[in-house]
DNA sequence: CGACCGTTTGAGATCCTTCAATACCAGTGG
DNA sequence: CCACTGGTATTGAAGGATCTCAAACGGTCG
């Protein structure tokens, strides 16, 4: 399944350091593009850091409609699973360096050091929190919207002046992603291309042009108004 | 066993003083139908744990599209946030009772408390696994399957047979948390209604009729095959 | 070159939304 | 008792955003 590469380890993205909260306590593994590091259903032995590359976490529909629910980039955390089982499938986009560590450690490492703790609540959070962004995208959001929050998320996510953006999943993890169809997508970027948005010199490389235009479109600064949220309603609890 | 939509009923009101995690540090609180308990944005200053009553959830577009991320029920936590402020604005549905505990002492039990911290830990580890349940529905389900998913759902959150289920929530809840419009949502039960699979004596109180044919439509026992989920794909990451 | 795979583009179909009207229920006042 | 009101839910008709099906394009590799 997990093949170690042999060629020269990675270089660990300086900046990453602070949240690669196993750095003391596991090597490093190298995992190749499309490896799977765990699949849905399996008994959760080990807790994964991405150190390093791309992940995608995808869950199956039985008659084989796929969603993605999250690209794990470094410093995200895998395989949380109070329950018995991983939740989801992990497979690896790009090359990528992770640390492995056994549940039993784990929940040692929870015990004994607070920082670790911390560090993994921290993580944890922020992880609900971005599930939540992505379920207001999946929910709410047009098509063009999706498209841009992602183009933006993922230059986020890049180091560099934020302007290239580099796309290492598919067309089809993108739509499995956003919840559309990998024409739309396609559709959507040239769209984008054409109104002179963003360049995009090859499919998996895209420059945002217009940044402002860009965040227009996402909706970016999502939900400044902390007003009431519903409509007044009746007092009453519907009997 | 795969977490699938209706998964896993955490038992309600007298079953869940094992998830009351609070119940030996912080009174209850009544608090009554509309009651925001915190905005979205607002300095997060203490955590909550729901001891009864029905909590929505709510994120906001600037334009007004609403999202509802989540319903918590008795045995959740709301609130958590290491960054500073509320990722989302909580709202009572029906009368609640709550558990109100300071930022400081949550970090105070989770240092000093192990059985504090690992129910927290499952907690928040559930809430994760619901959060891409709720994904894969509003990014891969069709309307039907996602009104049939979350009759289910809150079925299994009922005590009782299984067969009533009460909505406490209006249609206009309904349909931000599914991804649809009250129309639709309305539609979709007259439908269920007339097909035979479900009653409802009254827009909030339904009967499941047919549970077979519910599950099916649910596509419950979500993701059995656990196979690679990819199509076989080049090996070489795109340069 | 020719096969393969991923991406893009096109045309038509469909599911869901939008807009609008109607129904329903509880409370209120004539 | 009944009309009236406000809020929610339901139903209808029409439109549109996205999907489906299908073909063309463009790289890479044998």
């Amino acid at each position: 399944m997990l093949h170690a590469i042999g060629r020269a380890p990675q270089q660990v993205d300086p900046a990453i350091g602070a949240r690669d909260i196993l750095a003391d306590f596991a090597p490093t593994e190298s995992v190749a593009p499309q490896d799977v590091l765990f699949l849905e259903g399996d008994e959760a032995v080990s807790l994964f850091d991405v150190v390093h590359g791309v992940i995608r976490l995808c869950r199956l529909l039985p008659d084989g409609r796929r969603s993605i629910t999250g690209f794990a980039f470094p410093g995200s955390i895998l395989g949380l699973s109070v329950r018995g089982s991983y939740a989801y499938t992990a497979e690896a986009i790009t090359p990528c360096e992770i640390r492995r560590c056994a549940r039993s450690a784990v929940t040692r490492l929870l015990d004994t050091r607070s920082d670790f703790r911390h560090r993994l609540l921290s993580i944890v959070s922020d992880e609900l929190c971005a599930a939540q962004d992505q379920m207001v995208l999946l929910g709410r959001k047009t098509a063009p919207e999706r498209i841009v929050s992602f183009l933006l998320w993922i230059a986020s996510k890049s180091q560099g002046d934020g302007k290239r953006v580099d796309l290492p999943m598919s067309r089809t993890d993108i739509a499995d992603y956003l919840g559309l169809t990998t024409e739309t997508v396609s559709r959507e970027l040239t769209k984008l291309k054409q109104a002179g948005l963003i360049a995009m010199p090859t499919p998996h490389h895209i420059e945002l042009l217009r940044r402002d235009a860009l965040d227009e479109i996402a909706e970016y600064g999502e939900a400044e108004s902390r007003a009431f949220t519903g409509k007044i309603r009746s007092a009453r609890w519907p009997s």
